[in-house]
DNA sequence: GATCTTATGTCAGCCTTGTTGACTTTCCAA
DNA sequence: TTGGAAAGTCAACAAGGCTGACATAAGATC
């Protein structure tokens, strides 16, 4: 194989050297990269008392004010039920706040207050940086490819809501 | 800015342009592929009864046969309580063995049996079924990049433990 | 208007997997 | 022989998933 793994690439069945060996390399650096994805929140959120499943909801109200309920339960995929419990206290502690709808007033709008928002970017500052720490360790071109593993890896109904995102975004 | 972002990368406090919506991108994209990602041997596992601190388990046992259960919480980074309920149902059920070390008899060394390497196998066979469909639709040099960025978002004492992984396979 | 469906919320109970604290046993090493 | 490390165990607790059942409000349809 005289030009090395790189020169296969294109066909589906294609001859790309993928060993085992390399796929679990990738697995595990998924492992420990998640684990550092979530340190730094974590800790911020140990200090209020909240979890993860609380930085999720006020990410992604953040990201989408004004969003509804079921938009929210189809973007975290979990429950209802295990969802209101974490909407439930942030609303309590006046960190979010739901509105009926004007249009259909079944459905709750959710939005971060100021307290909800403070918190939102103490959370993402902390994992921004760290995110942005390790961009300029890989450089952009690494960037890019990290970004295309990662789209490639999503299961299509939230690659779906990613691009959603992703779309509406800058 | 004539040529782009990507003209600017190498120095430590570069003026390589990391918006916050960029930044926000690759944290959501981390999210939702970390779905995807487990999404396979979390299937396979509900039909065994078990979770995903079995696979980690199964996963990290099949890597290091033999490795003790102390070296084993530093990489999975839980209290022994934890990783013992889950090495206990293993070991009952048979597919983890345990045995005491020769040196020192306060170790113990695991091994996976014939039934923790099969359902090993299942399980990693799916997970990198999904990681070469991935590898292969982003190709060689997003590959590579995606691995420099997960490395780089790693805390130190896990990379470490990572790298010490990588060297000991192929 | 009656009925069907949808969106949401809530109660109760269960499971996995993480935690802390206390305690025991084993056994290496100084 | 004694201190401390490695391992195991018990108890209790919490977060955050889950299911099932049920209530309410309101849009949609017949």
């Amino acid at each position: 194989m005289p030009e090395g793994a790189h020169a296969h690439v294109q066909s589906g069945e294609s001859l790309l050297f993928l060993t085992d060996e390399q796929l679990r390399k990738g697995i595990e650096a998924m492992f420990f990269a998640y684990r550092g994805f979530t340190a730094d929140p974590d800790r911020i959120l140990e200090e209020y008392g909240y979890g993860r499943a609380h930085h999720r909801a006020l990410h992604f109200i953040h990201r989408s004010p004004g969003t509804t309920v079921n938009n929210l339960l189809a973007i975290l995929g979990v429950t209802k039920q295990s969802l209101n419990r974490v909407l439930r206290t942030l609303i309590v502690d006046g960190l979010v706040e739901s509105r009926v709808g004007k249009r259909d007033k079944r459905e709750r709008h959710l939005f971060l207050t100021e307290a909800g928002d403070a918190l939102e970017r103490k959370l993402s500052d902390a994992q921004r940086a760290r995110m942005r720490a390790a961009y300029r360790a890989a450089g952009p071109e690494a960037v890019a490819g990290f970004r295309q593993v990662l789209e490639a890896m999503m299961e299509p109904e939230l690659r779906r809501h990613f691009k959603r995102l992703k779309d509406s975004g800058s």
